[in-house]
DNA sequence: GTAATATAGCTTTTT
DNA sequence: GCTATATTAC
């Protein structure tokens, strides 16, 4: 039973526990992953259950294919049939079987954030508001809260009142109406449309209850309602179900998650056994020991005795710098002498994890001028570029007809004389037939309604559209930035970042190029959808020797020798409005999840000047440093160069008398 | 009617 | 620093 073998007693008995519910409660570093996997081999080789009725549902797309890949190793190829992803991407698969009985076609769109938010602005236009009157942001932030806690329109507008729900209400609606004639969904909906599916379809809920005789639920901490609700739609039926989870490490309570979930599991799935993990085999004991001694402060918290048998290892580092420069000069230098101490030591050996995104920039720029390689998870992404989501809009466009959002982002670029007054024109017939964008261009062109240039393009477009079928994915991207001048449109710009452009469109296509020749019978579709789930902690790829940075949300499941955290201050970590708004424990158990990703040795930084914008501000330690019992820490407070230097002239002086 | 340029406003964490 | 909008130029 070579798949169970090296599990500890407690890791074995969740490992085989026989039918669910189970509930695992897993403390940092505690092999979380082992079990998951070693579970999924169990059932398929010891209760010869298909692997295709396994349900594993990961926090990451990469987190999924980590667990394939393990289990490839265990029960060869079968492993490629489990259903394993996040929730989104398990979502998009029930969307796009049942999308008929949904009310979409096929070929439908997944909108990213940016996408959201121009609907959303589109939306707001038409309701004649503006984002003077109300921030689309704030707007946004609104219908994906109503979404991530299982509202419809309708059930928004009538639970609870507050003049912003009055405000927002009706653009939700409207913003939904527009979705579905867009043949478009968004991330809330990836999760919503399955729920809708299966709570109004008894067939449907057969069905997938039926498919599913096993389902896994990994990060349960971080569940949110219509996750949750998911869930038990899926799970309430034979299928055993088994949730893996930590408490302290629930950190996205900003996006709807509740820790709740994992607490009342009990309640929710009667006779549930719960193992607890608590033997940690990741970090040294004074790096689980600071790490605990920062987490106890929280009140709102179930006891947990997370211990480790592994060796005492260094004393955790705090170290005041002067400003941020000093403090990227500190990891710079430190990276350096711990890798001339260990030759064995390599870059990807390191991370730098922080609060906000903004924070990489003075790392960014040190690595670069040291020569310390570097990859960025997060913040800007190559797929978040204006030049790659023109093009990505070029062929969402050109895939889904109704996708008059993409559509009216292309039309007019490269500048091609269809302005206002045209498109104005081409909305009111969209208006009064009911029609998407496109239709109503062509009809306006059978009309005669176009001048020529609107008229050309809508007739490039139309052969486009013909084409796309035959086609290899790289060689239609390829030709649609080719025919419809976007490429030229950037190259005939002699600017330096237009040749940058140039080349980041010419990645695009070598990047379709590579997906198309992995996945043979792949869509233009298939690769659409997934460019948009994909997230930004699936880029982490332990094969190069580079440093990672990241925020420490994204480095969540993740562990590395050595850890920086950087910019620990009052007012960035815990940050400010987390302050205000009371999730200062939150914010305790994110410097939780941060400290315990390192495992033989973890330095705190902090800034005592920090400039944001154009203002800089004098920065006190945050208050997680002074938690953290001394004996697993050695601090050094900031101590200007003056002083150093009056030291130094003290020293010389006795040396060196008179 | 359309395109290029200036300005204001925001920047926590993300599938 | 970056984008959506307002203003001005073609």
């Amino acid at each position: 039973m070579s798949h169970l073998r090296s599990l500890n007693p407690l890791q074995l008995r969740a490992a085989t526990y026989g039918k669910g519910p189970l509930l695992v409660l897993a403390g940092a570093g505690s092999g979380k992953t082992k079990v998951l996997t070693s579970r999924i081999a169990h059932l398929v080789i010891d209760k010869k259950l298909r692997p295709e009725g396994i349900l594993a549902v990961t926090f990451t797309n990469k987190a999924a294919q980590e667990i394939r890949e393990r289990l490839e190793r265990l029960i060869g190829e079968r492993a490629d049939k489990i259903w394993a992803g996040t929730f989104h991407t398990i979502g998009l698969r029930i969307i796009r079987e049942e999308a008929g009985r949904l009310g979409l076609k096929p070929g439908l769109t997944v909108y990213d954030e940016e996408e959201q938010l121009l609907l959303v602005n589109y939306v707001m236009s038409e309701l004649s508001m503006s984002n003077r009157d109300l921030p689309y942001r704030t707007v946004l932030w609104e219908i994906n809260l109503a979404k991530n806690n299982c509202l419809s329109p309708d059930e928004y507008a009538r639970c609870g009142e507050s003049d912003l729900r009055d405000a927002v209400a009706p653009v939700y609606r409207a913003y939904q109406k527009k979705l579905s004639a867009m043949n478009a969904v968004d991330f809330g909906d990836l999760i919503m449309k399955p729920i809708e599916l299966l709570e109004k379809d008894e067939a449907a809920l057969r069905k997938y209850r039926e498919r599913f005789s096993s389902i896994l639920i990994d990060e349960y901490q971080d569940t949110n309602r219509s996750q949750y609700t998911m869930t038990r739609l899926l799970a309430s039926g034979r299928a055993d179900l088994c949730a893996v989870g930590d408490p302290d490490q629930s950190i996205y309570g900003w996006r709807g998650a509740s820790v709740e979930n994992i607490l009342k599991f009990r309640e929710d799935y009667k006779d549930a056994v719960v193992v607890k993990l608590e033997q940690n085999y990741r970090s040294t004991s004074n790096i689980l020991g600071a790490a605990n001694s920062v987490i106890v402060n929280n009140e709102d918290r179930i006891e947990k005795n997370l211990w480790t048998g592994n060796l005492q290892g260094e004393p955790v580092v705090y170290e005041e710098c002067l400003n941020e420069d000093e403090e990227a000069r500190f990891v710079v230098k430190e990276i350096k002498r711990l890798k001339a101490a260990d030759p064995a030591m390599k870059f990807r050996d390191f991370t730098v994890l922080y609060r906000t995104n903004t924070q990489s920039r003075p790392f960014e720029e040190l690595f670069f001028e040291e020569g310390v390689p570097y990859t960025i998870i997060g913040g800007f992404r190559f797929f978040d570029r204006r030049e790659i989501k023109d093009c990505l809009a070029y062929l969402k466009a050109i895939q889904n007809p109704d996708d008059s959002l993409n559509f009216l982002r292309i039309v007019n670029v490269p500048p091609r004389g269809i302005g206002k007054a045209t498109l104005e024109r081409v909305h009111r017939i969209s208006d009064a037939h009911d029609a998407s964008l496109y239709e109503a261009f062509r009809r306006a062109r059978k009309e005669g309604a176009l001048n020529r240039d609107a008229s050309d393009f809508i007739g490039t477009f139309e052969m486009l559209r013909g084409e796309m079928p035959g086609m290899a994915l790289h060689d239609f991207a390829g030709r649609v930035l080719d025919i419809t001048g976007y490429e030229d449109f950037w190259a005939r710009k002699r600017t330096e970042d237009a040749d940058v452009r140039v080349k980041n469109l010419q990645g695009l296509v070598a990047s379709v190029r590579k997906y198309a020749e992995t996945h043979p019978k792949a869509t233009l579709a298939d690769y659409l959808n997934l460019v948009s789930l994909m997230s930004d902690a699936d880029q982490v790829d332990g094969r190069q020797d580079r440093v990672t940075l990241m925020t420490i949300h994204s480095a969540k499941g993740l562990e590395f020798p050595v850890v920086f955290m950087a910019g620990m201050e009052e007012g960035l970590f815990p940050h400010k409005r987390s302050v205000e708004e009371e999730t200062v424990e939150e914010e305790r158990r994110l410097c939780y999840v941060g400290m315990t990703r390192a495992r033989r040795l973890l330095f705190l930084t902090s800034a005592k000047h920090r400039t944001s914008g154009k203002e800089t501000a004098l920065q006190l330690p945050s208050r997680f440093i002074a938690e953290i019992g001394p004996a697993f820490v050695t601090k050094k407070a900031y101590v200007p160069a003056e002083r150093i230097r009056e030291h130094m002239d003290a020293i010389r002086k006795i040396l060196n008398p008179g």
